[in-house]
RNA sequence: GCGAAUGUGGCGGAAUUGGUAGACGCGCAUGGUUGAGGGCCAUGUGGCCACUUAACGGCCGUGGGGGUUCAAGUCCCCCCAUUCGCACCA
């Protein structure tokens, strides 16, 4: 665009920004102004964000709005006194790169490393205050060599261990999905339909700090309802294993249940398809030909066929073989039902249909006795779930006690008589920890025909990543590790014998579970980070990221770093003190962004137009962080606007004393932006500054020290122009310039508007100086002329004050 | 199905402990910037009615319905909608 030339004239007190931004900028990082210190005097402050995975497009309006509000906080911390350590790095492992890289036929070192370079660029032209002279790396040998390490420890642990299952496997992108990752049947990435798999595959324990997990997060300072999902995904309930022996034979059914105070209700069985029982006790079973049909029909069936006929219980009764109930002796008929799951319990439960919602349609369905052991319900309509009344009935020694009681008195009993035991299940399940893709962490194991499964000694860390020409995978689901043979074949640590190397390399969330570990102590080739820094820079104190990551990978990088603990190489029990996330930025069509909708807004193309500050006052401003929010470009334009007025507010600075009000506006801003700020409501934060920036504009002149203030205060949101202007002030940096601290004395004016109303309806206000007595203000109201003509004829029955808000007349 | 959150102008969104609803921004309108457009600046802007010589004024209004209270966006009960999470979890 053209600038006419009558702008032309003005262009030296022109707002600029190109040019200041990057002036700031270099200067910035000329004098290296955010490098954190390690053990530094000053208290400390860490806080962080997610970083990123460096795809080929760049930076993205979720990574502004994710971290601009650290960043912001950040800068304030530094101004508040705090040694700051504010790090970045990149999540560089992963498909989308090794895709790419296959459809070049560039090797991913390559493009990730221009990538990561591209990237680099972009955070440092939004100003951002991240030391970069920590910057992590997940791919790079130095940095993936303590994750191995990490892998190591783990395995030595018995915390890492390779077991045989089947597995979700995509078809197209060739690895082994998690469940998350093939959620209704589905791959993650590419939505292609996903099939069962026999793989032998790595997993992790993580089971085994299920506990700790959930007791770490009471010390997680974030939103109720961020662990609420943490707890549901671990997914813990308590109750009881119970056994039921099989008729006739030396097996027994082991179920778990929650209600082992309904087991007298218990009348028949259900198994999952995939029990063993049923090949153990093949002999006895007189129906195999339709167990086994049935067993093929539930494999068949998708995950989306199970959710869509959910309500159907289909079944088929295992003829042959009968449970016995634990105390009343009863055979018991068992059943094979896909409504129960093998991978949930103990794959058998007792059926209770009475008090079980399924259990009850599954009777129904298949005709069998319902029988009520607690009363309190209706149980011809259905199935009484309550826990909280009631009373057990028809159950021998626990009848007339209430749910709670009895459960106890039962799972007494069933410890005394040896026939079950208090048990505690978790929904959450072992790590799967594996790829067969070459653009991973290599698993630092060799496989040897005499010694087994032995870990690569410590000194040979890493396990560098061969180079290769050709990184596909093969059809079958292999790495392609396994055919480079070089990398394959060598010589047993233990032995010295000829062995193989595992193949399979880590999955993507491995290099980002301790990523934050690592910014304490970046180069560090002795151990994974040196002891004394971890103890000064931990905990994380804020970490902010993605809702979607709240599950997944917070878990994961506190279950490692429990793990680590133990061992006694970090020195807390968890990672993060607070964990905030940040809502979702849509397409200026209100959806979700993406290229097939057209709908994407570049940064890049912002900052060049608007520039880094309007990028960054725009993204705090756009909504409540929390929550998604729209794009809009005129947004943009009204955050460039109010920095237009910032700027023009400079020529109105000079040597005046500004009047009460203005000064009162000042303070009131200083402490809302502050609380703002630290309440994670940016966008009031912003909005006050604008109020006071208006009421600043229309005066004649304003003081030096209020628009200092305002400087200081607007530095963390655009930090360029706060620090031209003030320099242009005469003043020396921002960056650790003292953030403003309101006076008490001057945040409220002389004077407060107090509300007059009648039966509740506002009918008049008017000016009282603050603190004006009850009394007083009673006079007032009655006194004024508007009151007066709506209680007028009437009966005033009371006068309600509020001093320094309201005057109430009811009058009837 | 279960659980949670949310519902406020044309739009994004504000509103300590119940105490001026709609801050701030966008958009829109009018005027200015002495050609136009853009940009920028100023003023106005919840709806309806009235007034229109100008100021003033009235009623309604925070998804819907009830309730508590001098006073309800805010508290209580019922209902509706949207979004998210979990989903045969025994």
């Amino acid at each position: 665009m053209r600038i006419g030339c009558f702008l032309f004239r003005r262009s030296e007190t022109m707002y600029n920004h190109k040019e200041i931004e990057e002036k700031w900028q270099e200067r910035w990082f000329a004098t290296d102004a955010f490098k954190a210190e390690d053990f530094g005097e000053k208290p400390k402050y860490y806080s962080l964000v997610e970083f990123p995975y460096p795809s080929g497009t760049g930076m993205h309006v979720g990574h502004i709005r994710a971290y601009t509000s650290l960043e912001v906080v950040s800068r304030k911390r530094r101004m508040e006194g705090y040694n700051v350590l504010f790090p970045i790095g990149f999540d560089a492992f992963g498909l989308p790169t090794e895709n790419y890289a296959m459809e070049k036929g560039v090797h991913p070192r390559k493009i990730t490393d221009e990538n990561i370079s591209i990237f680099t660029g972009q955070l440092k032209r939004m100003g951002y205050s991240f030391d970069f002279s920590r910057l992590v790396d997940t791919t790079d040998p130095d940095y993936y060599k303590w994750t191995q390490w990490i892998f190591l420890q783990l395995f030595k642990h018995d915390l890492a261990y390779r077991s045989t299952t089947n597995v979700n496997f995509c078809p197209s992108c060739k690895v082994v999905l998690s469940n998350e990752e093939s959620q209704g049947g589905e791959c993650d990435r590419c939505g292609s339909t996903v099939v069962q798999k026999e793989k032998d595959v790595w997993f992790l324990r993580i089971t085994r700090y299920a506990e700790r997990l959930l007791e770490g997060l009471e010390s997680l300072e974030t939103l109720p309802r961020i662990k609420r999902e943490q707890r549901n995904w671990i997914g813990k309930s308590e109750g009881a294993h119970i056994y039921f022996p099989i008729a006739d034979s030396d097996e027994q059914l082991k179920v778990f249940t929650t209600r082992p105070d309904t087991l007298f209700g218990a009348t028949f069985m259900v198994i999952a398809p995939e029990h063993p029982i049923l090949s153990r006790e093949s002999e006895k079973i007189e129906n195999k030909a339709a167990i086994e049909s049935y067993q093929r029909k539930a494999k068949e069936k998708t995950e989306f066929e199970r959710k869509e006929l959910s309500k159907d219980k289909s079944g088929v009764k295992v003829e042959g073989l009968e449970a016995v109930h634990p105390f009343t002796k009863d055979r018991i008929p068992v059943f094979v039902a896909d409504y129960v799951m093998m991978d949930y319990g103990t794959g058998a439960i007792m059926a209770v249909p009475a008090h079980d919602d399924r259990d009850y349609a599954f009777a129904h369905e298949h005709d069998l006795p319902v029988v009520e052991v607690i009363k309190g319900g209706d149980i011809e309509r259905e199935a009484y779930t309550d826990v909280e009344e009631g009373t057990l009935v028809n159950s021998d020694f626990i009848n007339g006690l209430d749910v709670a009681d009895a459960i106890e008195t039962m799972n007494d009993r069933l410890e005394a008589d040896g026939l079950g035991e208090r048990a505690v299940n978790y929904k959450m399940k072992d790590w799967a920890f594996n790829r067969q893709r070459y653009w991973g962490e290599p698993i630092p194991i060799i496989h040897c025909p005499q010694c087994g499964m032995v870990p690569v000694p410590e000194d040979d860390l890493p396990v560098s990543l061969p180079e290769v020409d050709e990184v596909a995978p093969s059809e079958d689901g292999e790495s392609p590790l396994a055919s480079v043979e070089e990398f394959v074949h060598t010589t047993c640590p233990s032995c010295g014998g000829p062995a193989e190397r595992e193949t399979d390399t880590m999955p993507q969330w491995a290099g980002s579970s301790w990523y934050f570990l690592r910014y304490i102590d970046p180069d560090n080739d002795r151990v994974l980070a040196n002891y004394p820094k971890l103890e000064y820079w931990l905990n994380v104190d804020w970490y902010n990221g993605g809702m979607e990551h709240v599950t997944r990978h917070v878990i994961y990088a506190r279950f490692w770093h429990q793990f680590l603990y133990d061992i006694g190489v970090v020195p807390t029990k968890e990672p993060f003190r607070k964990r905030t996330a940040q809502g979702l930025i849509l397409g200026p069509d209100g959806n979700k962004m993406s290229k097939s909708k057209g709908n994407v807004v570049d940064p890049v193309d912002v900052i060049e137009t608007y520039g880094a500050d309007t990028l960054r006052v725009y993204i705090m401003f756009i909504g409540d962080y929390e929550q998604s929010t729209p794009w809009s470009e005129s947004g943009v334009k009204g955050a460039r606007r109010f920095l237009d007025k910032v700027w023009r507010l400079y020529e109105k600075v000079g040597d005046v004393e500004d009047d009460d009000a203005l000064t009162a506006e000042l303070h009131r801003t200083i402490a809302g932006v502050d609380e703002d700020i630290e309440a994670v409501k940016f966008n009031t934060a912003v909005s006050k500054l604008m109020t006071f920036v208006n009421e600043a504009s229309k005066r004649e002149a304003i003081s030096v020290s209020a628009f200092e203030t305002l400087l200081r205060l607007l530095n963390p949101f655009a930090p360029h122009m706060a620090e031209e202007l003030n320099e242009r002030l005469g003043n020396d940096s921002l960056v650790f310039a003292p953030f403003p601290e309101a006076d008490e004395k001057k945040l409220e004016a002389e004077k407060v508007t107090v509300v007059l109303s009648v039966n509740g309806k506002v009918r008049a206000k008017t000016e009282v100086a603050k603190d004006t007595d009850k009394e007083t203000l009673e006079r007032i109201a009655l006194d004024n002329d508007r009151i007066q003509r709506f209680t007028e004829g009437k009966d005033i029955q009371k006068v309600i004050v509020v001093p320094n808000k309201l005057v109430n007349v009811v009058a009837q």
